[in-house]
Order: structure tokens, then sequence, then C-alpha cells
RNA sequence: GCCGCGGUGGUGAAACUGGUAUACACGAGGGACUUAAAAUCCCUUGACAGUAAUGUCGUGCGGGUUCAAUUCCCGCCCGCGGUACCA
């Protein structure tokens, strides 16, 4: 028989598969039996398929061919996202038109995708720079034009000044272009927008009900970052301005000492007037415009300038407080201006500490104690204030516990009636030590509260701790006291204090005294805050915005950090937007649906200069004032990219319809996607936008669900054998093309999916794509050549067993996408056939038929060669996946491990069903047993069915 | 800084729900075949001690829970990714 050629039985295959349309879509598809498997739309890069890209194909395509096999009516489709920057500026730099050099990549592309023998239905591939594509892209703009959700805003915008366009807010990274790395700068520009933020709450809540990677999940809800808080009125004093801000904190209200407006920001020009050192305001509020963002965040001074001659009015307290402009505040979040509480909040303080403004503390650390000693619902909750202290002996630098039955606590105690916290602090220490002379030498905190179950009383405890540092002068005690005595005492040097002291709330008066400074705490209890007194900062909360409310003072807000999505591009590779605008008279017009496509002109000069190159296109303003009337002219702006690669999953379903986006039909019978595997960077741009577009589309009554993935998973990177990202620079790159020509694709296909788990990054190895290789080349050998070398011999039945033992777990891991271990169990079963090929290598093996089947997704072109060797004229991806028989697996007998104290110190082969008692009696008879037990009578003997006997002396 | 993920042989990595740690593959060493090499096949391969049987240690580090911990809990260290004056 033949040597394994890949080169030329893979050329064959992909061949056949291309000539009876093997992988068509299933026109019997129906909602149940349907299976949609989206691979992520690929840029068509010049350089060519990577092996990430291989890598991403190769995982859908197995799972795809095994779903076919389980009877799953698959829809699995390639396209392309080919409009874009790095096509325009290829075009630039070698004068090729943009149309031109991306069809060439495209053919190249589709050429390597199908020599990976990629099963994707090749009659529906779409490209979203053909205008059939786009003209829907456009009516997406439209769509959301009509809904209100694009418009037109005049703001500061993310530059690329290599680019010479706009990019959104994800397409930088670390304030760099994520295309040309280029330090990206702010500009004031007037820009097409798409109100996402309208979409942010149920682009929050929809989260939970799909089966994406939890952190995945994380990252999209904290990109969408909802807080809830409160906006509050600070009136100006002498004036009828206002300033509103944003808090998440409004039970810190009275904790406010001034207010920060954002150097950018719309309040602080409202002001300009009132304010008399407007001119050094003024080169405050440029020399920040001047700073780039990177610039601004690892500045770590804070900087302001207060504003002179205007003051705000804290609502609250009506107290008069001053108004600053510092950059520390950003004027695209919230309302751009901030109330201050410096006691709580970090960059507060540090502005209030460079600045010396006051700082007025508000919250006091609560302690809600775990355990036993947990608050209990349903019991009331009593109040009381009391006094604690750590007392020290300067002497002997010691510090003094008290030793209770099963506490170790510092002194204190209530305070009484009509007593001062000083004066009571001084009465504990004398009952509950008998020293009379100490002193108070300072106050570690006004208030610490903690909040716990009283059992005697059987109910809660909210305590207001006052807490001192009180010093011994010397050691004269009184006489003879009731208290003294109870309980001991022991001195304690400064280092075991802390660890000597049991009580939670006592252990954190040692921490915070040993460190020495004071520390605000963010969560707690209010304090000096007149109504809100006593109440935990989520009460506080709550009852500051009634109070607001009632008083029109401000009211509920929540907050999210995504904002708008900037839509428009000054590029000419891309969809224009289908727009039209009266240059009289401001008008805006869209462009009817009958009308699309907007066609983009092909006479355009496209070096970037800044402005939108289809401004120099003689043609694509051609006729519009006939049309429209006079001054009207279409917008020349193109759409960002994601516009175009956030809906192609729809144009898969129904590649061809001129009318609609997709069918109602093809709608219902295919969505949503089954199953979605994609790059972990897309979470925060395509992944929200998609989840966005689907969304309108329901609202729009044109779908009835409104999430379109219900499975994504990530792929990992593929990276160098230096473990660097592949890279030009590193001279890393490895091109799957010339793997393919050396080894073949199914060992390509065979080795990435080998390397590891799919969702990890891991380093290529040439050896590795040997070792994939050399299992093929043993396959083929086994298969086609009868070989009478045999290391021993075995029964027919166990070859069955092993092949059902085969067929469970690679069919479980395909379905949970563990492809590594399943080609780890292919190898095992092709091990274990090596020791005697003869049941598999016979003419008729009906072994051989079902690994052939096991192996077809992963080597799909070798499994058919194969197959066909059978006689069989059908192709083996048409085959039904073989089922595994549960009785034909099982073991007669299982090995039960013997552990003496935890360590594994014989073994033995026991019938299966055997029973407790006689696995113990067997157990207790061994030699290795005896010995170990060293004459000891057992204390313990567990028995895990099926798993081993732990024996403890 | 904060958030998320991860750390297992010389290497890529396995290990169900707490139950024999290191499957599968690579590399390395030894052997067979060969005039020779490649390819192929066979054996060995976590570390340490020992001729061996065997024993001790071993999943980033330090503790804990348990008959039993890569797996659960507490405290650290390191790497990767996200995010950042978001009030």
């Amino acid at each position: 028989m033949n040597k394994y050629n890949p080169q030329e039985i893979e050329k064959k295959w992909q061949k056949y598969w291309e000539d009876n349309k093997t992988f068509k879509t299933p026109e019997d598809a129906t909602a149940e039996n349907k299976y949609y498997i989206l691979p992520q739309l690929p840029y068509p890069s010049g350089s060519g398929l990577h092996v990430g890209h291989a890598e991403g194909y190769t995982a859908c395509d197995i799972f795809a061919r095994y779903q076919r096999m389980t009877g799953k009516k698959v829809l699995q489709v390639i396209g392309w996202d080919s409009f874009g920057l790095p096509a325009e500026n290829y075009a630039i730099k070698n004068n090729v038109h943009p149309k031109i050099s991306t069809d060439n990549a495209i053919d190249n592309f589709r050429k390597q995708i199908k020599a990976l023998g990629i099963s994707v239905d090749w009659d529906r591939e779409v490209g979203s720079h053909n205008s059939d594509y786009y003209k829907f892209t456009q009516w997406f703009f439209l769509l959301f034009y009509k809904r209100g959700l694009a418009y037109r805003k005049m703001q500061t915008v993310n530059w690329c000044d290599s680019c010479k366009t706009v990019l959104a807010n994800d397409q930088v990274k670390e304030g760099h272009c994520e295309r040309c790395d280029t330090l990206v700068i702010q500009k004031e520009m007037e820009q097409w927008y798409i109100k996402i933020t309208d979409y942010a709450e149920r682009l929050l809540q929809d989260i939970d009900k799909l089966d994406w990677p939890e952190e995945t999940k994380k990252r999209q809800k904290d990109w969408i970052g909802k807080s809830s808080g409160a906006e509050v009125n600070f009136s100006i004093k002498d004036s009828n301005l206002k300033i509103r801000v944003f808090t998440t904190r409004p039970d810190t209200l009275f904790g406010v000492t001034y207010v920060v407006l954002a150097p950018e920001g719309k309040y602080i020009q409202d002001f300009k007037d009132k304010i008399s050192n407007w001119s050094e305001v003024e080169k405050y509020i440029e020399a920040t415009s001047k700073k780039t963002e990177l610039e601004r965040q690892i500045q770590k001074e804070k900087t302001g300038v207060d504003l002179q001659s205007i003051k705000a009015i804290n609502p609250v307290t009506n107290e008069e407080i001053p108004i600053f402009v510092a950059d520390y505040v950003i004027a695209s979040y919230g309302t751009g201006a901030i109330m201050a509480v410096p006691a709580h909040d970090e960059r507060d303080w540090e502005f209030a500490k460079k600045y010396s403004l006051p700082i007025k503390e508000v919250v006091a650390p609560n302690f809600v104690l775990t355990g036993k000693n947990a608050p209990q619902g349903g019991v009331e909750t009593l109040n009381r204030r009391t006094v604690t202290c750590i007392l020290e002996n300067p002497k002997t630098n010691k510090f003094l516990v008290i030793k209770e039955k099963d506490n170790n606590v510092l002194v204190g105690g209530g305070v009484d009636e009509g007593e001062t916290p000083e004066e009571a602090m001084i009465r504990e220490v004398q009952e509950e030590t008998g020293y009379t002379n100490v002193e108070i030498y300072k106050k570690l905190f006004d208030h610490l509260f903690c909040f716990h179950f009283r059992f005697g009383k059987n109910k809660n405890q909210m305590v207001d701790d006052v807490v001192y540092h009180v010093i011994l002068n010397d050691e004269t005690k009184i006489p003879s006291e009731v208290e003294i005595g109870k309980h001991g005492i022991m001195w304690v040097s400064k280092d075991e204090l802390q660890n000597t002291i049991t009580s939670e709330n006592h252990k954190f008066m040692c921490e915070v005294f040993l460190k020495g400074d004071n520390c605000f705490s963010d969560y707690g209890v209010a304090i000096n805050s007149d109504f809100l007194n006593g109440l935990t900062t989520e009460e506080a909360k709550e009852k500051m915005i009634e109070y607001l409310e009632e008083n029109k003072l401000g009211e509920r807000k929540v907050q999210y950090k995504l904002r708008d999505w900037s839509v428009s591009r000054q590029r000419f590779w891309g969809a224009p937007i289908p727009m039209l605008r009266n240059e009289e008279t401001g008008e805006l017009k869209p462009v009817e649906f009958k009308e699309l496509p907007v066609l983009l002109p092909e006479d355009v000069d496209f070096k970037p200069t800044g402005q939108s190159p289809l401004i120099y296109s003689q043609t694509f303003q051609e006729g519009v004032e006939e049309k429209y009337g006079k001054g009207w002219k279409r917008e020349v702006d193109t759409l960002d990219t994601f516009m175009c690669s956030s809906w192609y999953y729809y144009r898969y379903l129904d590649p061809k319809n001129e009318n609609e986006f997709a069918s109602p039909e093809a709608l219902k019978r295919w969505m949503p996607v089954d199953f979605y595997l994609g790059g972990p960077e897309h979470v925060n741009g395509h992944l929200l936008y998609s989840r966005f577009f689907t969304k309108v589309l329901f609202d729009e009554g044109l779908i009835d669900f409104d999430e379109p993935f219900k499975v994504h998973r990530h792929q990992g990177l593929i990276l160098g054998p230096d473990n660097r990202k592949m890279s030009k620079r590193w001279g890393n790159v490895i091109n799957p093309t010339d793997v393919t020509e050396v080894y073949g694709a199914d060992t390509l296909r065979m080795y990435e999916m080998f390397m590891g788990p799919l969702e990890e990054d891991k380093p290529w190895d040439e050896n590795g794509v040997k070792g994939v290789r050399r299992f093929l080349e043993r396959v083929w050998l086994y298969s086609t050549t009868v070989i009478h070398k045999i290391t021993y011999e075995l029964d027919e039945d166990n070859i069955i067993k092993e092949l059902h033992k085969t067929i469970k777990k690679v069919g479980e891991d395909l379905s949970l996408l563990r492809f590594n271990t399943a080609i780890a169990k292919l190898m095992e079963f092709i091990n274990f056939v090596a020791k005697d090929p003869r049941h598999f290598s016979k003419n008729d093996s009906e072994v051989r038929k079902d690994f052939l089947k096991l192996l077809s997704p992963f080597a799909p072109h070798m499994a058919e060669e194969l197959w066909e060797n059978f006689g069989n004229k059908n192709s083996i991806s048409t085959e039904k996946w073989p089922e595994y028989d549960e009785a034909k697996i099982k073991e007669d007998t299982i090995t039960v491990v013997v552990q003496v104290n935890g360590k594994v110190r014989d073994s033995l082969e026991v019938p299966v069903e055997i029973s407790e008692e006689d696995i113990k009696v067997q157990v207790l008879a061994l030699e290795n047993v005896k010995k170990w037990l060293e004459g000891k009578e057992p204390k313990k003997v567990i028995y895990v069915k099926g798993r081993l006997v732990s024996i403890v002396v």
C-alpha cells in the first residue's frame, strides 16, 4: 500500500467536497435540529493567514463536523471584514486601489482556509466591502437614526494623527492608536454617535443569561460600569447658578468641604464672569488641555486652582465651601463636577492635604461580628455608648490584655448616665485592673461601632465605642475591689499585642494603633451627620436620597461608564454614512432605503489630509442637489468598521436577499448563534456592539430574541517558539501554509488542537508537529498494511473494549471542546492497537471503521481516504457518530488502593461488586498492611467505593 | 492602585465531585535494524538515598481543615490579561 502522502490526498478530498457541495447548508434544518457555529469574521490582511486563524477555524470545524455526525443540521460560513484602515494604508503606500488589494487578499485567504479542509458553506460567503453587504450596514444606520439612536454632536474625540482619523475608546490602547501605536490626541469635532448608552441597563442585565466565560461577562459588566447614587445641587452664593454633582455616596454630604469642577467642563465657562482670578484659571485650563490623557494619568500630584470670589453652599449644612478647578476631575463622566469628601475619598484627601482644606469625618468604622456573635434577624437592636483603651506601661513598653474565659480583650466598658467618656474610661480601668494612677494620652477613635448579637439579652447590640490610648503612670492599685480578680490580666509586648487579642473589633483597634496613623473608613456608620447619625452606610444613603428628593436638593441617579459610540471616520475605505445635510440650513435627512446603497465612489484620492477623502470625489455629490434641492450634500464620513462586523452573522443566513438584511424565515430558523468562538480582545467592542444591534432589531420587532450569541468561548493566542507573541519584529512568525506544505493540513489541525486547552495561550513547538505527524503515520500504516509484529496478543474483545472507552471519552471531550485530551485518547487507542494490530488492520475491521469516524473531525482528509479504502462511496463526514456500549466498557475487576495513615502502601485487584466488609477483611490481611500497622489496632477503616481503603492507626 | 486569570517533571500539558499526582506528546539517555545516517521499533526517564527490595520528599511559598489536598480555607510571592483620578 501507498505511503501516507497528505499533499496528494488533501487536494483530492478538498476537490471532492467542493465538487459535491458536501458542506452545503442543509435545507431541512429546523429550529430544533439546527446548529449555528460561528467562526470569527477575519480581516483579510495582505500577509495572509496566521496560525491563530488556523486555530480558530480548525476548532470550529472540528466542532461542526462532530455536530453534523451527531445529527445536527449545521450552518458554518466564513466571510470577510474587508473594509478598514490597513487596506487603505497599504493602498496609500503602494498606490493600489484598496478594492483590488482587498479582493486579492480575500482570494488568498479563501485558498488558505480551503487548504485546511474547513467545512464551510462557501455559497454563503460575504464581504463587508461589497455594496450588496454595506447596503444593509447603511440600512442599520438608518434604523438607528429612525429610532433616535444616531445623532451628531460636537465633542472632543480621540484623534490619531498618523491614521488621520477618529478612534473609538476601545480602539485606544494605553493612550496609543491600536493600529499604528501613535500617541492619541484630543480634538474637538462634530461626529456621528450611536446612542448605545440607552441600552446600558439592558446590556448589563442580560449578560447574566449568557453562556460565556465568567471572566468575560465580568469584563463587559465592568466596562458598562454601572454605579448608583444621586445627583445633588450645590447652589452658588449670591447667584442663581448651580452646580450639579454626581455622587455614589450621598450619605457623606455632611463631610463635603469643597467642590471641584473639571477644567474642560461646562461649569467653569458659565462662571467665567464671576471669577476674580480668571486669568490664573484660564492658564490652568489651557495647561490641562495640552496634556495628553496619558500624561494626566501618570502625574502623581494633584493640582488645581481655587476659584476666588465664588463659593458654593453645602445643601445640608448650609456652610460656604470653596470651589476649585482641578484636572483630577474629568468632564466626560457624571456632570463634570464633584463634591469632595476628603475624609473618605483618597483623591479628595490628597488634594485637601495639599491645599490645607478641612477634613471632616462622617463615617466611622463598623465591625459586624461573624460566627456565633453575628447579628441575628428579627430581633431588636440596642444602642450603647462604650469606651475601650489600649493601656500601656511606658516603663516596660508592655500592653495590658484582659483574659476572659474564652476571649482576650482590651480594657473597656459602658459609659454611665451623667458621665463623660473620659471619666468612664478611668473608672473602667480602675474597676477591671485596680490601677488608679492612669492618664488618657490620646483619643484614637471618637466612634468605632461594633454590631453583634448579645446572647444574654437576646438582642442585637450596636456598640458605639470611644477608643483611647491610656498610660499607666505607676502600679498603684486599689487595695481590694469588686471586679478585680474576676478575670486575669497579662502584659504583652507591642509585637504580641495584635495576635493576643481575640475579639475582632479590639484586634482592629490594635492594628490602627500600631500603624500609628489615622485611618478613615469607607463604609460603616454615619457620624457628625445630623439625621443620619447611627445609620449604616447603606441606610444612610437611602435616607439622604429621600431627604434630597423631599427638599428638591437632588435626586436618585444611576451612572454608567459606557459612552456613546462614535462611528464617523474621516477615511475612504468604509461604508458611506447614508445621510444628507443641507449646508445652508444645517438640516439633516436620511437617504431613503430605495436609494441604498450609497455607493463608495471610485474616483477618490485617498491620501490622508484629516478631511474625509470623499470630499475629493467628482461623482459622489452628482445629482444630489437636483434630487433634494439646493444646498443638500451627502455626508462624506464613512462608518467605523465595527458597524460592518456587528451584524455579519445575520447576513450568513440569507446572503443574497436584496430587500432585507435577512428574511424572517431564515432568522427564525437559525438564530441565535449556538456557538461563537473568538478572541478575548473583542469583549468590549465587537461583542458589545453586536448585542446592541440585536436588541435594536428586537425592539423594532424584526426578531423575537434579544441576544445573538448563546454560547461564546475564547481561543488563546499561539505564541512563537520563543514564548513571545508572534511578530515580524521577533522573527518568530509561523506561517500555516509552510506547515501544511511540509506536514499536511491534517497534521497542522491536529497539532494546533493538541497543543493545550483551546482558550489558553501556548507556544509553538516544531517537534510537537512532528509528533502528531508520527501518530498519523501510524494510523495510516495500521490501516493499510497487515503488520505481523505483535508485542503481545490481544483478542478482539480487548480491542473492542478499548474502542468503546475511546468513543466515550472522545465524544465527551468534543462536546466540551477539550480537543487536546480527545486527541490524547485517540493516541492511547493507537498505542493499544500497536500491541497487536491484526484486528485493526484486517480488511473489513469494524474497529477501524469506528476509529476513523472518531478521527474524521480532526484529520478529515486522512479519514476520507481510509474510509474510501473500505469501498465506501459516501463521505465519512455524513456518517453517524459511533455510540458506545456501557456494557462493553464495564470492568470485572477494579484496582483498590490501600492507604495507611494517608500514605499509599499497597493496591489490590478485586471484583467490582465486592462488599465493603469483604474488602476490608482482604485489605487488613495484606502483608504490607500488617507491616505498616506495626501490630497496632486500626482506629478507623474508610472504604471509598471503587477507589481506595484508608486505614487510620 | 483596583479587578480577573494562572503557577504541576528538562518542555507543552493530564488528573471526574477531595481519593494511586505527572495521562498523552516532546526532549534526553540506552538498545535493535543499517556499511553509515535518517526513518522506524524496543527499553528507561519527577528528585534524593540504596546493588536491590524499598524508603523519604515532591503540584509557586508559609500555615490550616481532613483518614486523605494540585483540588477546600487563611496569609504571602511571581507571571499574564483587563482597567484606571469614573467621584
